[in-house]
DNA sequence: TGCAGGTGTTTTTAGACAGCATGTC
DNA sequence: CTAAAAACACCTGCA
């Protein structure tokens, strides 16, 4: 650590003023970068575990661009995080015009020409670039968070993609990569002809420790007899006992959740009065976060009750939330957690404790990458809360005491490698280089391939970009002119709806299809949903594939056969059904009991769904297909509807609980709603709700008579 | 026949970004 | 190149 006030210098002026109002010092990597030229836009690449001050190095290299009067683009992989990011930085800096921008939330204002600093998911600049390139202006810099996910076998090749582009369209902007600990920063630094700022500093001491058959083993070794045989149970009490909070990663959610019951009965008579009695409210306050609570949120719930919470994918955002900050808050003893916990939001905990190294993958029980362990290692030492952190990783033989030593304690981990050679990845970007339009002919997309970390990493993919190209023609969305290559109204289309060019195809198929047909089953249109590439997630259990592989049999289904695997055309049957089940009004609870769906699962389903059936709906709209039941298809499903309460549900303030409530007492078309007396509305919707949609139905009338 | 308890066999296994245009319960 | 735990099915022994 060193004092700010020896910076003074490197420091811009209006730059140092702020600072000086929150920190006296600076960090290993923050004196490092500011040494290696970032007030001097140099690039900077910083491998650093978490905590270590990355963000202050962003926010540095915001505030100097924005100095300079050109904006900023902050980029990372989590809507959470990128939240998060967002919420910090325009509080600490109000007068700096700030934009979030991702998927589900986007601020009103679609101006983004008029913010100083975009705070983007890795995804949606992309798509903003596609969409209203001409809008991003003069940048200064980019920000890449987390940039190790270029390591990532699903998203990585986005991120990878993005990069490059963006190196070609800002030649001139800063870039700031930040990385978790990498075996090869200085690889990738060299790609990016950045400066490389490596540290190991973290503001809180971490101590490892393994434990194995009830001994905590770390230099000395020291003994815990808890009179508990298993090994998470044995060292929760202990740390219970000295009233230690603690992260527990588990390596799947049946286990997450088993081992929060474990904890919960072993803590769960011991806490003291006043915080059984908080407690009890945030319990409440899980159960109530879905209309109807499913099991889950009931097993949730309950174990909130006695201090302990589990946390997966499977739990909706809000009781995400509601744990993290009820842990913050000290109420909450023990998550225990599956990696989501490791990669989200800031969520520091006195000890860490991973109770199982591998998790299941390709080739059976794998051990974790020591980049993963060392992402759980860092949730470990709450900064100004304690003065050493704790890790500590669970034994199951002592062939694992060795692997921790030498895998996982020695410091060493795992080099990032490019994962863009698959042809999913370039078929996609090979077709978004064209609607660009910087490109124009099929040897020049190499050229954008050669600035590539994969060709840094000298890897050749000529013959996947032939590949690509090839489909692309086969199926219309480029068309060879002359001497140089054209986007078809359809190509620029898919492009801007950010699908795969091969879904594209399969929805086009499904169009030509259907458009022989006399009506669309619904099962029919929504299978083809889940047919898609978006879809690689889903999944059956055997007993489920027979049943769907059954009724596959019996129906007419529209998706062609021949593009889709036949695993997922079966299970994408499922889907249809659960799918069909929304639109049929079912609730969360019915499709946890009738599908094994979690919450969380089901809404990331759902939102994707949404996503790929305006894009069906789009593209059929280009190929002169219109029919109503498509048209509809779009707004049941956003708002989980029959087509009864369509009308309804386009009045503000009402969605598919209140819809069907009007429905059901008779008001069943706007005409009827508008009908209605504010007094009835009032016991039905309650006062201010029904005020609302009262003054939002006759505000035109008001204005003609008036 | 009914059932507890044992034994062998089968099944399952983390996560989460994107369109568009504004507000759910 | 590599697994583990729970769920399930079946079996046995006993009242």
């Amino acid at each position: 650590m060193e004092k700010l006030s020896e910076f003074k210098s490197p420091i811009p002026e209006k730059i140092y003023e702020r600072l000086e109002k929150k920190i006296e010092y600076l960090m290993p990597p923050q004196v490092d970068a500011v040494r290696k030229g970032l007030f001097t836009s140099k690039n900077i690449i910083v491998s650093a575990p978490t905590a270590s001050g990355k963000t202050l190095i962003a926010e540095m290299a915001i505030l100097n661009s924005f100095l300079s009067g050109k904006k900023s683009i902050y980029l990372a992989p989590l809507r959470a995080l990128i939240s998060e990011k967002y919420e910090e930085f325009t509080k600490e800096n109000p007068d700096i015009k700030a934009i979030l921008s991702i998927g589900d939330y986007n601020e009103k204002d679609y101006n983004i020409e008029k913010y100083d600093v975009i705070f983007a998911s890795t995804e949606k600049f992309d798509s903003i670039i596609r969409n209203s390139l001409h809008k991003i202006g003069n940048i200064g810099c980019i920000i890449y968070d987390e940039i190790h996910l270029l390591s990532d076998i699903g998203r990585g090749p986005t991120l990878e993609f993005l990069i490059t582009l963006n190196k070609l369209l800002f030649p001139n902007a800063q870039i700031i990569g930040l990385s978790a600990t990498i075996g090869n920063a200085d690889e990738l630094a060299n790609w990016l002809k950045a400066e490389l700022v490596k540290s190991d500093f973290r503001p809180v001491k971490l101590s490892k420790k393994k434990y194995f058959e009830g001994e905590l083993i770390n230099g000395n070794v020291e003994k815990l007899n808890n009179g508990y045989e298993d090994p998470l149970s044995n060292i929760a009490a202990w740390l219970f006992k000295n009233n230690k909070q603690a992260l527990v990663f588990s390596q799947n959610k049946r286990n997450v959740v088993a081992n929060a019951k474990t904890l919960s009965s072993l803590i769960g008579g011991k806490l003291p009065e006043e915080d059984k009695k908080k407690l009890l409210s945030v319990s409440k306050e899980i159960l109530g976060v879905l209309d109807r609570p499913t099991t889950q949120c009931e097993i949730l719930s309950e174990l909130v009750k006695n201090g302990v919470a589990f946390h997966h994918a499977g739990l909706v955002n809000r009781q995400r939330k509601i744990i993290e900050d009820n842990f913050k808050k000290g109420l909450i003893k023990f998550i225990v957690a599956t990696p989501t916990l490791a990669m989200g939001v800031n969520l520091p905990a006195n000890t860490v404790i991973i109770n199982s190294i591998r998790r299941y993958g390709d080739y059976g029980m794998e051990l974790l990458p020591a980049i993963e362990i060392e992402q759980m290692m860092g949730r470990a030492g709450r900064p100004r809360y304690d003065k050493e952190g704790n890790a500590i990783i669970v034994a199951r033989n002592e062939g694992e005491l060795d692997i921790i030593d030498e895998k996982y304690f020695s410091g060493e981990v795992e080099p990032i490698t490019s994962k863009f050679n698959n042809e999913i990845a370039i078929r996609k970007y090979t077709l978004n280089l064209f609607c660009l339009g910087i490109y124009d002919k099929e040897d020049k997309i190499s050229d954008f391939f050669d600035e590539t970390f994969m060709h840094f990493s000298d890897i050749e993919v000529y013959d996947k970009i032939e590949d690509a190209v090839s489909f692309l023609e086969e199926n219309d969305f480029i068309v060879g002119k002359k001497d140089k290559i054209e986007v078809t109204r359809m190509g620029k289309l898919i492009n801007s709806l950010y699908i795969d060019p091969l879904t594209g195809s399969l929805f086009i198929k499904f169009i030509e299809r259907i458009k022989k047909k006399e009506s669309v089953d619904e099962i029919d249109l929504l299978h083809v949903l889940f047919c898609s590439e978006e879809f690689r997630n889903i999944r059956t259990n055997q007993k489920e594939f027979q049943k769907y592989e059954e009724e596959s049999y019996e129906l007419d289904l529209s998706a062609d056969e021949n593009i889709v695997d036949y695993d997922r055309f079966i299970s994408a049957i499922k889907m249809a059904h659960v799918m069909q089940d929304w639109i049929s009004e079912k609730t969360e609870k019915y499709m946890e009991e009738e599908y094994g769906l979690l919450p969380g699962e089901f809404y990331n389903i759902l939102e994707n769904t949404k996503w790929l059936v305006y894009s069906l709906n789009e593209i059929s709209k280009v190929m002169q297909l219109r029919r109503k039941d498509m048209n509809e298809m779009g707004i049941r499903i956003k708002n989980g509807i029959k087509a009864e309460l369509i009308p309804l549900v386009s009045v503000p303030e009402i969605g598919r609980v209140r819809a069907r409530k009007l429905y059901s007492t008779g008001i069943t078309s706007l005409k009827s709603l508008k009908e209605a007396s504010l007094e009835r509305l009032s016991s039905l919707l309650g006062r201010g709700v029904a005020q609302k949609v009262y003054s939002y139905l006759h505000k035109n009338e008001n204005t003609l008579l008036g």
